[in-house]
DNA sequence: GAACGGCGCTAAGAAGCCGTCAAGACGACC
DNA sequence: GGTCGTCTTGACGGCTTCTTAGCGCCGTTC
């Protein structure tokens, strides 16, 4: 779960920015001002910083820089001032992105999902851990316990990687078969059974017993990590 | 030095950023249409795409999703259009920054810089060992076990070095054949089969057990070290 | 308790992909 | 103009993967 710190002192900002983060399986915390930004990021180490520039307390660029001397997590910048010199300062005190106010939400959830695809999750590389396998989903590789390897078929990986890059969350029937065969398949339920028994065999300790690759009866399957 | 492909069909900001970004001692290249852009950026492999999305031949997002394909070269969009769809179809397509037309000189470049920042120029080991025989990327050789030298034609070094570039990474049939061939060869697959046969007999101490040169069918090849 | 629908499982045929060999086309160089 | 190395094509057999069908199990419904 991606955290992201958010730091505004506008309320309103705030709520609607929590809500859409909570919406979207986004952990979030906030501050009101620059020195709680500090010591918050110290202590909750965030994914991704979302930087109001009109603090009460301090200036946001030192804020940038404070952050930048010990974190590498993307900041995207959120501010009223739409002056080149402003946007320059910040980008090249560290942030990564520069939105300005007002600004859509659609928008930023945007640019967020954009920046984290390139800056993973803290800690969390694009490897898996499914009880003695590792699943590398860059590498399209799977690596068991003795340096053995499992291979999968094209099919088994888009069902695997839809299903690994959303752990815990249900998957419907539907969008697996419109995003790995297509969406003329939607009929097509019994491939999933085929597929998922098929990635069970392979990955699964007792494949009769699956305690990963989990079915949600009428409604889909789910990857519990 | 940092290479930059400029994608954009008028003239006046093509001069201009040509100007700007050569006067900053990038290496500039441009193309005026998606054909051209998808086929330069195969020949040239930029460090980063600037792409007008309003081009007379394909759609912007489609030369998005083009690229993406094969390479992960950051892109940022220069684009016309200010609306929320736009901006939300060419980010999630893999975009890493849009940026509204009329745009600030100074504001792209610092915003070329803090993408630059973070996905830094790619380079390689220059020499990796594959079985008895040590492959020099930088030298274009390679050297067997007793002095004995293999020759490799220059398609050959294509392929190869595209793989040894990735230890264990599964690389697509469709990025070798874009950054080998060119992406109008998208669909003569068969051209690999031969090639990789061609650099099995040479480098596999059994060709018909290859150990390094491993084929993932429906998907691409992989190296093994 | 029988019928029904959803799921797990297996296996066999079909379809598509891959490795291989060999011959023709092309271009560079004498 | 001929030779050589390299790149394109084509054909074929073998293998992997996909598709499809059939059966058994379980829980729900009538």
């Amino acid at each position: 779960m991606t955290r992201v710190l958010v730091v505004d002192d506008s309320p309103q900002i705030v709520a609607t920015l929590r809500l859409n983060l909570k919406a979207r399986q986004y952990d979030v915390q906030v501050a009101a001002d620059g020195g709680q930004a500090l010591t918050q990021a110290a202590d909750w180490h965030p994914d991704l910083v979302i930087l109001d520039l009109g603090l009460p307390d301090l200036d946001g660029v030192d804020v940038i820089r404070g952050l930048r001397g010990w974190s590498e997590a993307p900041i995207i910048v959120l501010s009223g001032r739409t002056g080149s010199k402003d946007k320059v300062d910040a980008l090249d005190a560290g942030a990564d992105d520069y939105v300005t106010k007002p600004f859509g939400v659609d928008e930023l959830l945007a640019r967020i999902r954009a920046i984290t695809r390139r800056a993973p999750a803290d800690e969390s590389p694009p490897t898996v851990q499914l009880g003695p396998y590792r699943i590398d989903l860059a590498r399209k590789a799977v690596t068991g316990a003795a340096g053995t390897t499992v291979h999968l078929t094209p099919t088994e990986w888009g069902i695997i990687e839809l299903l690994v890059r959303n752990p815990g969350k249900l998957i419907s029937q539907r969008r697996l078969l419109t995003e790995v065969w297509g969406p003329l398949y939607l009929k097509e339920t019994h491939y999933l059974r085929v597929y998922l028994a098929s990635l069970r065999r392979k990955l699964e300790a007792d494949p009769s017993r699956p305690r990963h690759l989990i079915t949600e009866p009428g409604m889909g399957y789910r990857f519990e990590p």
